[in-house]
DNA sequence: TATAAAGAGTAACATTTGTTACACTCTCAA
DNA sequence: TTGAGAGTGTAACAAATGTTACTCTTTATA
């Protein structure tokens, strides 16, 4: 491991060339290589330090930041793997863990992450920030699942991206994504756009979405 | 406020006597009042302190413009108020925070927080452990919201009450209160645990549930 | 430019779930 | 004892969404 791919993980980003160096060199460890089709962790595994994916990728059931849920994914290095599970009171991995190529783990043990936590503010701060934007983004489509109807989804999202009175917005997804990050079949997004337009309430063309009756919209929460 | 007070919060209960004294010795802070049905946070004002909630209890709301408003759900002190919202890269309220009676709310400014997490392993271990349980309860949730059939619900909540290879278990749930924690209509629900029980997956008889086909049951996730 | 692949619109039909209504049992308290 | 209410089983019907299949347009690329 060189200190330059450390330095892309997300509790490390942004340190000092100087504290990096320092982090490292106090810093006990050990790197573990998995090879293809490995088990990197078993669900059920207590977690007893902290995994970051130094090289390599590997599959999981949990859900990740893309917005996909429950399905098998994939996580790329660098990044932490279930750093919320490491301090919680049921310390095991929730899900099955699996090299996808040739991978590398530096192993962190729980105790020397407090040490870490306690001397080292740059690194504090990454693992907190690291954990909340994890609990807000599992906050938000917590939410958005919780809307039954695909009407509902598409009002809740449009007006999460229209804050105060803007009149529309480009999509950053297309609308196959779009069905896949509300969980929906493609087709019956299509079907429900095109009632939305319908009624009046939206105008959609290619990516583009303006809102043609917001209080309406506002209404289908 | 007092010593007790105090000790009774997650982020503090556990602390030695004397560990608890410094804490509050050393702790800056301010205490700030509210009457029954008082504004104690907006939604969108920006977290740059820690609330903890010391008497009393809250309602969270999310509200939209056309002035209807929706619930999600009340939080009874002690406890923090949104303690992963502080470090998150976009650290503002998500929701409303309402009074429902009078309540008193100790506020730690951010950097005061910083301070205490370095210089208290205490306080350190509690805070992430509180996080982190909040990160596995929604993991939870959204494990199960994502799961689109009754059916499949079920089989979930069922293998997960069942760890290993026992064969049944009492529901700590009505089937009323498990249609709701299903977000689920209750008749559907009824229905739903009929067919299993036809299909021979299960026998349900009161809150008691016995597991006739493990097998099948894992296949219907 | 030609061609394939991806994205999107749409329609018929199947499936699942919600809604409503009613009956039955059980518990608890007047 | 009786009456009210909660919890449950069930059935008919309505509504929402999924599935499949086909077409057309746009985009990417050889």
């Amino acid at each position: 491991m060189t200190y330059k791919e450390l330095a892309l993980c997300p509790l490390c980003s942004g340190m000092s060339e100087e504290n990096r160096q320092k982090f490292l060199d106090t810093l006990v460890y050990k790197t573990v290589d998995f090879e293809k089709g490995e088990n990197i962790a078993r669900q059920g595994d207590t977690v007893n330090a902290l995994f970051l994916l130094i090289k390599g990728s590997v599959k999981t059931e949990m859900i990740n930041e893309s917005g996909q849920l429950m399905a098998i994914e994939t996580m790329k290095a660098p990044r932490p793997l279930a750093p919320a599970f490491l301090f919680a009171e049921k310390n095991q991995f929730p899900v099955d863990v699996i090299a996808l190529e040739k991978c590398e783990i530096l192993m962190i043990p729980k105790e020397e992450v407090m040490k870490q936590l306690a001397n080292n503010e740059h690194f504090m701060r990454s693992y907190l920030k690291f954990n909340s934007n994890r609990t807000q983004f599992l906050t938000d489509k917590l939410q958005l699942l919780s809307i039954k109807t695909i009407k509902g989804k598409m009002a809740f999202y449009i007006l999460s991206k229209t804050p105060g009175s803007e009149s529309g917005f480009e999509m950053d997804r297309n609308q196959t994504q779009l069905a896949d990050y509300f969980a929906v079949a493609r087709p019956s997004l299509a079907r429900t756009i095109a009632e939305m337009e319908e009624e009046g309430l939206i105008q959609y063309e290619k990516k583009k979405i303006r809102i043609l009756n917001r209080s309406a919209l506002q209404k289908l929460l």
